[in-house]
DNA sequence: AATGATAATGAAAATCATTCTCAATTAGGA
DNA sequence: TCCTAATTGAGAATGATTTTCATTATCATT
């Protein structure tokens, strides 16, 4: 076999959901893509396709691919929820959310050794068994920063 | 003077908003609460004082205080926008999000110090100006470990 | 390959938080 | 007090997400 599955489709099959082509298709469209995608979008992309699609299919498939793990569901304010791939390691970057543009931009990683401090301070003040986490800037980048306002 | 004005007063006043009855109800009620209210909550709370307020003069008053600042806006991830007083301390603190009874806690602010430098270094690698933060554990809190599933 | 049980899908309607519109009211300065 | 702009309330509108339900696909067994 000339390529191997992907780590999706094993989580998927140990979960014993199906690997149905439409769920196939939605995380090849998150595998290709660096940016933070919503239903909708998600939807327009698969589409192209696979012109027959729902969108009620499109959401259900980012939640319970959010559910076992395998998607991240984020909120950056805009009024849509928008969704990545989890990937395996790194799964604790930064976003910084310009307030002026909008514009997301990830932090690459640099910053996980003292996330990794914190989590374990926080798991064991609070009993608390954490799974995943969140974290965002807001502010202002470096180009609305010059841009004036 | 018996009470003195409240610091979110004088900022409304810095900004040239007004302080009406209906925006001072609405962050009494922040200010007394220890939850997290979503705009409905906060508008049948309201209600009791001042029966005639609409929803959307606490719409509007929530966005208005939430860009000055005053209050800060949050998404817990069940479908509505949560709000609580900004603190001038303690900004940062870090919102634990129970995947299963859906509670949210709060640290105390004992990782301030830790979130202090991840902001530095993000700030200066990216150029980017942070305004505000927020950090989100999600996980299972010390109760749902215990009560299985 | 046909069957049956179950999971997944598509289309459309329903939901529900939030935003918009606009006429009426209010507040604060001239 | 009068003027003007800001604020408000009611209800309609919006728009993302969920639900419903009839249809279709999947997979393990015959």
């Amino acid at each position: 076999m000339r390529y191997a599955k992907p780590w999706w489709y094993k989580r998927m099959i140990e979960e014993g959901i199906k690997f149905t082509l439409q769920r196939k298709l939605i995380l090849d469209v998150l595998n290709r893509t660096k940016k933070h995608l919503s239903a909708e979008e998600i939807y327009f992309i698969v589409r192209k396709f696979y012109p027959n699609i729902g969108f009620a299919t499109v959401y259900r498939t980012l939640d319970l691919l959010t559910k076992i793990g395998i998607v991240i569901k984020l909120n950056f304010g805009d009024g849509r929820m928008r969704y990545e791939l989890a990937e395996k390691e790194n799964a604790s970057h930064i976003h910084l959310i310009c307030k002026n543009c909008g514009k997301v931009f990830e932090d690459g990683g640099d910053e996980n050794e003292k996330i990794k401090e914190i989590e374990k301070n926080i798991s064991s003040r609070y009993n608390f068994k954490v799974e995943n986490l969140k974290i965002f800037f807001m502010g202002k980048c470096e180009n609305c920063q010059k841009g004036g306002d």
